[in-house]
DNA sequence: CACCTATTTGGCTATTTTGCCAAATACGCA
DNA sequence: TGCGTATTTGGCAAAATAGCCAAATAGGTG
């Protein structure tokens, strides 16, 4: 790999890096279905207030999210939607795995 | 998030997760073009050969790619072609930011 | 079997990532 | 200005990840 070929790598995997955790490939997905505050998004993952709001800024640092800040409160949506694309495909690797996995206890191929 | 929705987005971040790196992602770039063998891959990505192995593990894992062992060596390859499908929305991620680096550079809105 | 090539595994350190708490900041309102 | 709500930031300890070396394993061949 050349330098730039790297280059060109590690700008791909820091987006893609960015949605790997499970509490923002959630939040992603929610976002998927319209705009949400900190708080809300907050309610739904149950985690602190910081820790939701740091991903949100791993999110939005990587470009996969954008913020308007509205009175009191801070909204969040997507910037690019053609994200949402991912999770048809992963759907079909677990769900591959999952055939594998079941094939392999029952001792088929 | 219910330990349900919780279980279903680890196994979804799962999947990305194991993208989530440059040296990884060009590899499945390479895959995509047919299978390879680890000595080829490693020649391209000019790692140790250990480093090499242990990425293809991680991928494997994930059910992202497979391998088959002909004589001598290992050929890997995609399992799940459609992880393909990341790239054009990766690039046009990379496209959006781009553009509004210049125009923040260009002091445009 | 001895040797060579290809690949994986074990082990270890350096680095990065997470998640919590406490403190700071921003905004609206009395 | 002082207070309450919403959100971000700083800081830190625990956990996960990356990459290298050395050693182990597997196959092919003389």
């Amino acid at each position: 790999m050349n330098p730039q070929t790297k280059a060109l790598f590690t700008a791909r995997a820091g987006i893609i890096k960015a949605m790997a955790h499970p509490t923002r490939l959630f939040m992603v997905d929610e976002l998927g279905r319209g705009e949400q505050t900190v708080g809300r998004l907050q309610e739904m993952v149950q985690a602190d207030m910081s820790t939701v709001s740091k991903h949100l800024t791993v999110l939005k640092t990587a470009g996969i999210i954008q913020d308007e800040k509205r009175g009191n409160q801070v909204f969040y949506s997507l910037r690019c939607p053609c994200v949402l694309d991912f999770f048809s495909c992963v759907e079909s690797v677990l769900q591959t795995n999952a055939t594998i996995t079941l094939d392999l206890m029952e001792n088929r191929s």
